[in-house]
DNA sequence: GCTCGCATTTCGTGATCACAATAGCATTGA
DNA sequence: TCAATGCTATTGTGATCACGAAATGCGAGC
């Protein structure tokens, strides 16, 4: 209907910095302890301070970063505590969102997440973490839209954001999980299919349970024992 | 333990401006539709427009404010959707934050929370809505700061923000509500004297709920039939 | 060899300015 | 009387600069 519009109107300079560091969050660009200083970051984005600015403030805001007591913005660096909490708010509202879309789901939702696991399957053996849990991302992300709920998107992906840098650096033991749990997302489409929502949410909930969980089981925290009290104190011993 | 501190370090005028913002739209200073302009906002509070960005900026990150297209922050008219997914959003985090909350509470903080229900009743009667409300938010933030879960803790305070300004324009309708909803708290309370963390959390639900249920039963919404189609909708007919 | 102290650099904050886009609003025309 | 239109004031964005504080690196001394 629209026309192609030859001039999309670019998005403000402050728009572009905060998508692409959230972006960079997501990828897992910076490490957890990263310090993103406001003109280094500015002229790698060949702007000013100011945009870049802006943007850091609104990620730490969405408690995407911290801020040290002296205003510099650092990319968070999760103790055991603060994951297990955020698996519990996780676990709470995620499939709320999923309770929201189950009416609103059709036939053509349906099958695009079959086609996602589908894929899924074959990126696991293969040795690409990074597609696979894009994948998962994806089939969650595509359940959470359809709710509907904008006020309750913005905070679950705010949740995902402020995991991304832990989850970038533990990709590669997500991958090693134990198969059966890789088939769980099956299990929810089916409930879903079957028409039973409060099962499929309940699905889910375990899942970031179980998820959080071998996390909290497998990965050095920050502020643990054997971890260094200033250093990088997550999987890998330096850098 | 620390001593006075003569020279208690001012925050930063962006801390100001956000803490002044923050508590003018809980006060109920602005009404929903309101815009907030930089400079008029600036002169307002004596500095320049630079700390009033940052600061209005950042309740906007907060779900607090909205943006507007051209970049102008208004304060939120909740659409009747919009508020029942606040309400929900609030059904998950809030009972959760309880739950959480139940193994950290001592005898100190069940007292505080007695005297709390105490003045509650007589503030009640008298025609003091705005103390009476407070006195029931400082009831459930006793609690939810007692799970020492700060991100939890962000979220549900960024929640009652932006339910802030219609709660405020709702007050004398909350006063008038049957008086067995404002012996919820006591029947909470009395749970977790108990030691039933999980009754309590379904106590708190089940009022959240209703007082959603209640709202959304009296009070005109943004969209509304009846409402103007741009102007303010919300309970007074103009202004 | 290690630690402490100082100088230099870099940092964030906030003000001021220029600029383009927007929103109000009075005027004009039907 | 009402709607369209043009102008004007105001808006948000972003750059640049000044300032004080924090962090960094280097050298002297133990």
């Amino acid at each position: 209907m629209n026309s192609p519009d030859p001039s999309p109107e670019p998005p403000p300079l402050e728009e572009q910095a905060y998508r692409r560091l959230r972006q960079a969050l997501v990828e897992g660009t910076f490490a957890p302890g990263d310090k993103l200083s406001l003109r280094r970051v500015a002229t790698a984005l060949g702007t000013s301070p100011m945009p870049v600015r802006a943007a850091l403030r609104r990620l730490a805001a969405e408690q995407a970063l911290d801020i040290t007591a002296s205003g510099t913005a650092i990319v968070p660096r999760l103790t055991r505590a603060a994951f297990l909490e955020l698996g519990e708010v996780r676990a709470a509202l995620e499939p709320l969102a999923l309770r929201l879309a189950v009416p609103q789901l059709d036939a053509a939702t349906l099958e695009a997440l079959e086609q996602l696991l589908a894929g899924h399957a074959g990126t696991r053996t293969g040795g690409k973490p990074e597609e696979f849990l894009r994948v998962d991302r994806e089939f969650l992300f595509t359940l959470y839209r359809r709710a509907e709920a904008p006020l309750l998107l913005g905070m679950i992906e705010s949740l995902w954001l402020r995991r991304g840098p832990l989850f970038w650096e533990a990709r590669w033991m997500l991958m090693s999980r134990p198969a059966e749990q890789a088939h769980r997302h099956a299990q929810i489409l089916e409930a879903l299919r079957a028409g039973e929502g409060a099962r499929a949410a309940e699905e889910l909930e375990t899942e970031i349970r179980d998820a959080t969980a071998f996390l909290l089981k497998e990965i050095r925290f920050a502020g643990d024992a054997g971890a260094g009290p200033e250093g990088l104190p997550l999987l890998r011993p330096n850098r």
